[in-house]
DNA sequence: AGCGTGACGAACT
DNA sequence: TAGTTCGCCACGC
């Protein structure tokens, strides 16, 4: 079984819609955490592979970032392009375009 | 309880 | 623009 907070990252994951991609960071600070760190850490121990998309998550730099899955970082990409999500010199097409964020239930705008 | 590491981020040089 | 460094939180030993 995992922890708590390792929950909420996977849990995070599985809001992300298909053909989009979050980051890290929006992941961290949905869960009110600072460290990026500690949410990469959590996706990468994610034993949910298939059922946690765990490949629509990329850095803020729009590349794709690591992948401990047996593949490596270019499975990644082939996933990302088989939603949809192309990926060109190792970075995210429209990355800024297709990114996704989660709600904090702002009001102001 | 303390030290080192990690699927990152932002700032500095 | 590119490379390097510190910080962050949680996990494992």
């Amino acid at each position: 079984m995992a922890t708590e907070f390792q929950k909420r990252v996977w849990d995070a994951l599985r809001l992300i819609p298909k053909g989009r991609v979050t980051t890290y960071k929006a992941i961290a600070d949905h869960l009110g955490t600072r460290a990026v760190r500690a949410v990469g850490s959590a996706v990468g121990k994610n034993p949910y592979a298939p059922e946690v998309p765990c490949h629509r998550v990329v850095p803020s730099d729009g590349t794709l970032g690591n992948y401990s899955a047996p593949g490596g970082p270019k499975r990644k990409m082939e996933l990302l392009a088989a939603e949809g999500i192309k990926v060109e010199n190792g970075k995210i097409a429209g990355f800024e375009t297709l990114l996704f964020e989660y709600e904090r239930g702002r009001e102001d705008g």
